[in-house]
DNA sequence: GTGTTTGTTATCAA
DNA sequence: CTTGATAACAAACA
């Protein structure tokens, strides 16, 4: 389940390795993951190289040196995953690639550079998608589907306070709504409710000013915990190397029910279902 | 065959 | 128009 911090994650690490790197081939071995049709979709990619990479929410974005932009959204199991082509020595001698068995059955689309090295996106379930779109549509999308980015500078206690004003659904409802804010999902959601002390199940319009306060801390130190730690896997996500991310490591609620709570050392972590969604929470600590 | 998983969207109600 | 609640959908697996 890619959320912000693994779609950073895996957004930082292919900048070091695709951006200027001209695409020679694009394969498509599912092409229900591709938005476009499928002639088109090749044409404004291969030839082209990737100027830049960049997210919003967990929206990776590629700007193509054709003035296209690649949209790529992982969804439940997507991901993205980059291997060096074999090199070839002085000698002519070609050195063994790590076997990390790509592609797989899930490799769906498979890119290739001209460097011979190769970027899978795998996704066991299908739910993700690949996506060309013209600058305007890019815009369209932007402004009308995503809300405030916790890692910006427009992510101000007053920003926040605005966000929730008269908002009348759940703290867990409303970090889980990708128009108010943009990246969290049902792991982070409850992580950031417990390092608050809140319950995910109040009402958003019930909470005191301090409760907002303490959410909005929450949201900025868990996201960037979790990025130091590049991520959290839970079940499928990897990086851009294939390796795991380490903030499953510093987990308090999400998938702890019936263990001890960490913090307070006293409550037993309940899982509850709450919008739709699996919800844990300490009932000690989480008031 | 059934229940479960989550990100997103559709739909309906107010 | 907005907001909120809930259902539905995608595919795989225990």
């Amino acid at each position: 389940m890619p959320e912000l911090p693994e779609v950073e994650t895996i957004c930082r690490d292919l900048r070091k390795k695709i951006i200027n790197k001209k695409i020679v081939s694009v394969v498509i071995r599912k092409k229900n993951l591709v938005r476009n049709p499928i002639p088109i979709f090749k044409k404004k990619i291969v030839g082209n190289k990737v100027d830049a990479i960049n997210r919003r929410g967990k929206l990776i974005i590629f700007k193509l040196s054709g003035r296209d932009f690649l949209l790529i959204h992982l969804k439940m199991t997507g991901q993205l995953i980059y291997q060096q082509g074999e090199k070839i020595t002085a000698g002519g001698h070609s050195l063994p690639r790590p076997d990390q068995g790509m592609p797989n059955k899930f490799s769906h689309i498979i890119f290739t550079f001209v460097d011979g090295s190769q970027l899978f996106f795998n996704d066991m379930r299908q739910f993700g998608y690949m996506q060309i779109v013209s600058q305007i549509e890019l815009d369209d999308i932007l402004v009308n589907n995503y809300g405030i980015e916790p890692l910006l500078d427009n992510f101000t206690w007053a920003n926040w306070q605005k966000a929730l004003h008269e908002r009348k659904t759940s703290i867990k409802a409303l970090l889980l709504n990708q128009k108010v804010i943009a990246g969290i999902g049902n792991i982070y959601a409850d992580e950031i409710c417990h390092k608050s002390g809140i319950r995910p199940g109040r009402s958003v319009n019930k909470l005191t000013l301090s409760e907002k306060r303490k959410l909005w801390q929450a949201t900025t130190s868990v996201i960037k915990r979790a990025i130091v730690k590049r991520g959290t896997t839970f079940s499928d996500y990897v990086d851009a190397d294939g390796h795991s991310g380490l903030f499953v490591d510093y987990l308090k609620v999400f998938g702890k029910q019936g263990t001890k709570c960490k913090a307070c050392k006293q409550g037993v972590i309940k899982k509850i279902r709450l919008a739709g969604r699996g919800t844990h929470y300490c009932p000690n600590c989480q008031k």
